[in-house]
DNA sequence: GTCTTTCAGGTATGGTGTATAACTGTTGAG
DNA sequence: CTCAACAGTTATACACCATACCTGAAAGAC
């Protein structure tokens, strides 16, 4: 740990970590590097996952709707619909009032892998957390939901 | 802000809030379009800056050494060095140690671009940081530093 | 000295996430 | 009816990350 050359390649980096944007790139990297290999055996993704457990919270709503819980472009969302459909994990009905719109629901197979799925991942961010203490843990939700959302001032 | 539409779309992802890594890919995501955009006028990207300003606190250095502290695989670093290297703002000496490797230096021009750059990121992280306290920005980048080095502990 | 392993830099390639423009068909307001 | 706005889709481009593989050079074994 105090060796020679590990504490030059340790420093280098250290005019950057004064920033916050740095210090949560560098640890998003591990997060997801972890998240994926978590998610990797039941061939989900962060993305595909994230989908599946608005649609099975929220049965019924449409792809706009999908796109926007999850901050992503609704072309971006189109083949991750895709492959849930494809693999029988959610459907795409149409909607009752909208022609246009589909109706998006999980099927038994969605909601059971969707169960499984949470596990894991509850497990994996318990993981990442393991260093933290329960008020740190939520203080760090907190600061990044802050960070998020500028607008809504330190109520 | 207390509309019928828009608490739905805000609720959507509610099972999902709970996980730590959830609250940082959004986070992040608002945080780097931020800082694209800040660095647009200057022609950087989050990378070229971090590559700018690890070369520039350590002139001389290898690409190995500059892609370890990045945290970035060496294949990828030198499109980024190409890049630094042809704006002339940074010069790949031969090392005189080893003919395998390059000394990175930064030249006049790039130690300028750095400081111009590093004082607009800074300005950025602020704005990110606006809505914490100073106890609490400190807080969230130990508990960021500690999610990334799973195995040092809570020392 | 030679031989072999390790390392520095680079090339090629694929997968993934993201952003934009543009199109089709539908809704809804005038 | 006419037309703007919207849902979903297609095509496309770019950035980031990862891996395998190649070259030349260094470092250790013998």
């Amino acid at each position: 740990m105090t060796g020679a050359g590990c504490e030059q390649a340790a420093l280098a980096d250290a005019g950057l970590r004064g920033f916050v944007g740095y210090g949560m790139k560098r640890a998003m990297q591990v997060v997801q590097a972890d998240l994926n290999a978590t998610l990797a055996p039941m061939d989900l993704r962060m993305l595909t996952f994230s989908a599946l457990t608005v649609v099975v919270d929220n049965p019924g709503l449409s792809q706009a709707r999908l796109a926007d819980a999850l901050a992503i472009e609704r072309p971006n969302l189109v083949l991750v619909v895709d492959e849930l459909e494809q693999r029988a994990l959610i459907t795409r009905d149409p909607s009752p009032k909208d022609r246009r719109a589909y109706a998006l629901k999980p099927t038994p197979a969605g909601v059971r892998l969707c169960g499984a799925a949470r596990a894991v991942v509850m497990a994996h961010d318990d993981r990442m957390a393991a260093g933290l203490s329960p008020e740190a843990r939520a203080a760090l939700m907190e600061a990044l939901r802050r960070i998020e959302t500028p607008g809504e001032g330190q109520g």
